[in-house]
DNA sequence: TCACATATATACCGATCGGTATAATATGGA
DNA sequence: TCCATATTATACCGATCGGTATATATGTGA
């Protein structure tokens, strides 16, 4: 019993990808039904679409499950044990600064951006899942430092808390700067340029220059 | 001749400024016409708002006008040669981060945030000014460090792109912390120890750790 | 008092939004 | 062959979008 029923035109799995570029671009509000109907397939019908995803929302969830299951899985390495804290946290940045200026794709990271997607209250609902994947890397930044303390490759006077902010900041903004084109080799550099604070705290240097405010 | 004809019944500054806490909450887009008429003045009409404003791109465009020259001017600092390239930088992050996280309106900044107010191609190009103001911060960055090299201040070694890019991509994060709800202090702990790698960059030990990858 | 200028209120414009009812069409199994 | 199943196409739903035409109310200056 392979299929029952006139088979559909277009394929189910490539359509969720073109639809995860269209809500990765526009966000979920700004992408209209029109837009994913013509995108999808070659072009689809409006029951077309709904018998094949159900709502507009149902397949957004699906999206955001294809992408946390694929390109949000740069930051892996985040919980990744046999790679030593500072290689975690350089390996996520990197990987997500290149995964971020693909031109496969659009710029920047669904789950940053997926903040701008939530305009409406309504929509701050539908995309908690994004929020929720960026507090889970929150967690797991400060889990990363906390690690490296306890190893002894970071001093104790290091607060894991402030020092994983610091690199989930930047790893956060580098949506907008991909968004606004800046190259892949600048924000790479950047990234080899922040690595050094690690070192700068590792060397026992904690908390130089906290004074000022 | 104060004024002729009727009145208008609201404060045209005050209604400029609740829309520009509508327009920072939501984005371009997904503000409607209907939320900015039963948010401005207790409530006005349509014919009210195209008599006082034109359209909601005009009203748009004063928004941008007023945020950047109150709250956008967090990072004055930049520009400012009586301090020193390091504290230039340092009060710029300090003060974004306190202002984004004011009670008063809403969290983040609206010149970063407006990344995602760009949803649609045409909104893309009415928030032109924001995506200005981005790009003119990120070269005032690159300006600050070069201040600092050729003050002696950061050793020659320092790529002053790498560097900016780094607080500026830090900057950028810090609005989708805010919007998270990640608490100030947390936020400005992490501002201390970004600024410990300006410190480090200064004793002459750049580009460690730029091995790797 | 009366014209003028400006803001107001009511009602409406076409376009698009996300979503659906109805019916025609294409497959597999009996 | 004929039915069950599932997708397709056409046409349409009420709601909301940004914006406007018309008429009325409220003020100033002559």
């Amino acid at each position: 019993m392979a299929q029952m029923g006139r088979p559909r035109t277009f394929d189910r799995g490539v359509a969720i990808t073109q639809a995860m570029h269209l809500f990765w671009e526009h966000g979920y509000d700004a992408t209209s039904l029109s837009q994913l109907k013509a995108n999808i397939g070659g072009g689809i019908t409006a029951p077309s679409f709904y018998a094949a995803f159900g709502s507009k929302q149902a397949l957004f969830n699906e999206v955001m499950e294809r992408y946390l299951n694929t390109h949000g899985r740069v930051t892996d390495s985040l919980f990744d044990t046999a790679l030593s804290p500072r290689e975690s946290i350089e390996l996520t940045l990197r990987r997500s600064a290149k995964m971020q200026c693909e031109p496969d794709h659009p710029a920047g990271c669904l789950v940053a951006l997926g903040l701008l997607s939530a305009c409406t209250d309504e929509s701050k609902a539908i995309s908690q899942p994004l929020a929720d994947a960026r507090s889970l890397n929150r967690a797991r930044m400060v889990e990363c430092v906390e690690r490296a303390i306890a190893s002894g490759e970071l001093p104790t006077t290091v607060v894991p808390e402030a020092l994983a902010t610091v690199f989930d900041s930047f790893l956060l903004g580098i949506s907008v700067l991909a968004r606004d084109g800046v190259p892949l080799k600048q924000i790479d550099d950047a990234v080899t340029q922040i690595m050094t604070l690690w070192d700068a705290s590792c060397i026992g240097r904690p908390a130089i220059g906290s004074g000022k405010s």
